[in-house]
Parts: C-alpha cells; sequence; structure tokens
DNA sequence: TTGACACGTTAGGTTTCACTAACATATTAT
DNA sequence: ATAATATGTTAGTGAAACCTAACGTGTCAA
C-alpha cells in the first residue's frame, strides 16, 4: 500500500467512510469482513482505509485464526481534543472536561 | 475558486494551513494579508484556503474600507464534538480498566 | 483621474487521494 | 495436498487538493 502522506488523525477523520469504520469500532472489536460489509464500496476499498487509520494510530490490528481483529485506539484523538480546546471559550464547558479528563487531572 | 466538494469542519481542518489560520483567529478578527503574512506560502494560497474555511461556514468576512476582515464562528466545530463525544465512554472505560489495573484489583 | 494598495479569482501544473481489478499470502477444512 | 476462506497488496485511473503566476476588482490618496 501507498504509504501516506500525512498520518495525523486530523488527516484520518476527514473521510466519512474511516469515521464509520471508527464508530463501528466503538463498543467492541470486529473483523475486516465485519467492518467492510455495511459499505457500498469494495471490500479492498475498506481495507485500505483500515491502512490508514493503522498509520495513523487509531486502530490496532491483531490476528484471530484467519481473520484479522480490528480494535479502536482513541489515543491520538487527543491531538485533537487539545487543538480543539483552544476554542473551548465559544462553548459549553463539556470537551474541557473531556480533556482535562484525558490529561489525567480528574 | 473552484467551490469545493466537501464543506464539512472535518475536511476545513484536515490541512495545517486551515487549522493555523483558525488559531490566529480565535481571538480577535483578522485582515487578509495580517493572516498571510507569518506563511512561507504566497498570498494566494492563503486565500483559497480562507475560501475553503468560508465554505465550511468556520469564518465570515466584512470589508472595512479596502481590507476584508476574518472572523472565527466557531458553530461547525460543534459538528465535530459531537462526533467525537461517541468515545468519551470508551475513553472512560479504558481509563477505568487501567485504574482498577493499578490498584491491583484485577 | 491616476496610481498605489488590498484583495479575490482564474488558469494551469503537480501531487495526493480513493477506487476497482487483479494478484499474493496466511489459515483452516476436506 | 488441495481447496476454500479471509484478508492484504499492487497497478492503474480519474478526481480532488494544493500550489504559483497572472489577471481582475474595489478602495483610497494625491
Amino acid at each position: 500500500m501507498r504509504p501516506s502522506a500525512d498520518a495525523s488523525p486530523f488527516h484520518a477523520i476527514a473521510d466519512p467512510t474511516r469515521r464509520d469504520l471508527l464508530t463501528m469500532l466503538r463498543s467492541e472489536e470486529r473483523s475486516a469482513s465485519e467492518l467492510a460489509a455495511p459499505f457500498a464500496t469494495s471490500r479492498s476499498a475498506v481495507s485500505q482505509h483500515l491502512g490508514i487509520l493503522l498509520e495513523s494510530g487509531l486502530v490496532e490490528r491483531t490476528r484471530d485464526g484467519r481473520r484479522q481483529l480490528y480494535r479502536l485506539r482513541p489515543e491520538p484523538l487527543r491531538e485533537i481534543v487539545n487543538w480543539m480546546d483552544q476554542f473551548d471559550a465559544f462553548w459549553d464547558d463539556r470537551l474541557t472536561r473531556l480533556g482535562h479528563y484525558l490529561d489525567g487531572d480528574r
């Protein structure tokens, strides 16, 4: 696969398909075919999207027999939370509280 | 200017230059040349980035004599916050389990 | 009104992106 | 061993993104 020029989480979540993939992984790990099934696009396309998510560090992959299981690794999303934090004066303190929670000062 | 196919805030913040522009607008409105000055790229390129931010609704523009003043309009960022919110529980769960692990009661 | 200033816009080129089709690899079942 | 399953990878293509250079449009000052 072509290595992506931009492995940042900002780039990773820019694509709607990749956002949906992350949403599917929110509650539990899933295999590649489970992840590809709901989409109108090909399995190969989804696999390439998963490759970009892997590069960004937002998912990790383990083998289970002949399946590959994908699992969410939300830590890189912290970079986005941190960036958004600078605008927290503009709305409710929900995001701020989440950011502080991730920073460990609860 | 070519109209962008994707006017979502996710696409708008995917580019580092556009993120920096939004940061510059965090505290106060600024003119186009003020905004372009810090960047190594051309004024035209910055103007096109501002066009994308306008399309996404993240900035608005008003004329002030021969200057154009840009102002932050953070409302569309809510879409991103709302999307990120779905991972709140996941983080909480993971960190809680980590906490229990560290507490020794596994 | 002439010129300088502050911008936006267009045209064109290069790179990146996302997709399909075809092929490669690992695992399990027969 | 052979075949079926599950999945990743590569090649190639068209579209989109991003950039520079050149040009167009208001605004203000002399």
